[in-house]
DNA sequence: AATGAATGAGTTTTCATTCAT
DNA sequence: AATGAATGAAAACTCATTCAT
């Protein structure tokens, strides 16, 4: 998936400059949109002229691309960490609150937003998400599933990938929540998912 | 609500012209989203010379705000008809199969998208979604308490609030999960939704 | 010097159209100047569809001549008014405190400063008033040279023009001296002016 | 008094190419006026691309007012030489032919007429043309009020402040008067100047 | 490696003018 | 005679990208 990167002698230098570009456009992007943070911006934020940035990436769209990728990550590993947990499916329930309050916090639901406007536009960027989405949600599959299992719960997999988008989705609705709904209760909403993933993960 | 209007001594001409323009919009705000859609593109699509369009809509973001506006209406007008249900509550429990049916349709998710984006940049627009969110939040909300109250059930308001956010949450996500899963297992999804909506809507 | 105006049955009204024009075009062109003022701006002054002005004038620049022409108009007449005087020289010396606090009058010295800069780069313009400033200053020529033989004074011809041309230049003046010193001390330069045109009027 | 300008590292250049956008902007601003002459027309004459002229002004109207205050520092400094005469006085009445031709010569005229237009309609070219004709007044004053000292001549601040007005007023006159009447006598009109700036300079 | 000067295509918007009614 | 809907050619300005240094 790594797009090929220009080579540069000195590869840990340029690493280094490419994450001085991603740290910038995350705050660029942030407080911009991706379309509305110039090259300027980014490159003042980042320490760096314009034209050097063309040494690392090949143009605007590939920062864009490379700090989406970047975020999907994020997800991924947030649900490579459940993973490790003693019992996921109860963690999942116990770290509602911590989930919830983290995706209201302003400056964090901005991104989401602002990266699935691109990826609907923006057939690479489109790629990029879907593949990083499949990949986690297998992950959040395979954990639902070993989680059902060690409760001695049967589940086809056509049910459980329902519950497993199901559970996904709820978690992406909050940002435009957070947008819609600026005096948003946060308790009850907590209290509400509670009640609405409990028999989506340990339903019949 | 409405922003007042340049005077048209011919009213019907004029409110058929900008529906023109927002139908236009609407194809190219589909395809380009509202800043990749120039004026021209809009133009042409609605079969109007750019500057002619000026004389219905002040400018580019007013045509978009408009175009907001109306989508929100949509919605509003959907909780309406709900409303008018024999049983409300049974009603989106029935209906779910067409509401995620329609939300995953291919050309509709992805002007929710566009628009929360946009909403999360620009103040008229955010203004504008929030209100339009508060009233069909207040909508549902009194669908909700009747509908408990008719079963004999009680719920205080903070619950209440709670558990219609999280409904709207759920709905709010499919948009995403749409655009991220493209080969998204339906029929499972709806019945996870049946699943996880029904404590919200009947539970203690 | 009229140029071909188009032809109308009812000149009657045809000449209180564009009379119409003309003062709404008086309105807009000083306070926005001759290419500040636009044609929609002007018709609805004029309370008349835009397209209609172009049954009387030919175009935009058509009605700017026939305004400029106008007010040159009311200089020649002014001039005229003042042939009539008994002694037109003292009169002119009489009349200054009336005639510069006129051109001090916020609203009056625009017009001259628009005219001026418009008939610097529009050849057109530029012939409309060197036109009418031949003419005026033939008169005020006449004046003088009439006035100096009634008190016994010989003049030259290159001489006299010389002082037309001062005495002119010195009201010319005003309109800048009225906008770059809002502060001006009428009184001051009324006396000072008195003082100034005195030898050219009368002097050997 | 200057704004400030955008940083760039290499301020020789820097100002070299504002010095070049500012003299295209004097053959352009003269033949085509402030709003005739396009940004493009701007960028051809001064070999420079129209986007990159923005470097190094904010708008059009940071042009024109950088051009307008060029023009009125050659005003001051007009003033700041006449200031270091033996005579002043003397001087201003010995330079009349000089003054006059100056101003009378076709392409020096034009540009005072266009930057009244401009100060006539726009507020901030205005507050700058006020400064300076305040500043150069000022000068003036003080030529006049030494000069008429030492000569023995009393004179109080009201009488001079109009006869300074008088004698500025006459030289504003004189762009008008070149583009009304292109047959001007010079000469002539230089003997009427002296004639009338007597009594201005040395009159009781 | 790094700069930032320079470009040029593309954006929204305005407005004199035309023309069907 | 009169309207105002409609056009299209400009205008100022922005910005990703290139390239000489």
């Amino acid at each position: 998936m790594s797009f090929t990167e220009k080579k540069h002698p000195d590869q840990e230098r340029a690493s280094s400059r490419r994450k001085q570009v991603l740290d910038a456009a995350e705050i660029c992007f942030g407080s911009s949109g991706f379309h509305g943070a110039s090259m300027a911006e980014i490159s003042k934020a980042a320490g760096m002229s314009a034209g050097h940035i063309y040494n690392y990436f090949d143009s605007k769209d590939a920062i864009i691309a490379a700090f989406v990728q970047h975020n999907m990550e994020r997800v991924t590993n947030l649900m490579g960490n459940l993973e490790q947990c003693e019992d996921p499916l109860q963690a999942i329930l116990d770290d509602i609150e911590k989930s919830v309050h983290a995706d209201l916090h302003p400056g964090i639901w901005k991104l989401p937003l602002e990266i699935s406007a691109e990826a609907s536009r923006n057939p690479k960027i489109a790629a990029l998400v879907r593949d990083a989405d499949c990949y986690s949600r297998s992950q959040l599959r395979s954990i639902v599933a070993k989680g059902r299992a060690a409760r001695g719960l049967e589940t086809d997999m056509a049910t459980l990938d329902g519950r497993v988008e199901a559970i996904i989705c709820m978690f992406q609705g909050l940002p435009t929540r957070a947008l819609y709904n600026p005096a948003l209760n946060e308790a009850a909403l907590v209290a509400a998912f509670r009640l609405a993933l409990a028999p989506l993960l340990f339903g019949e």
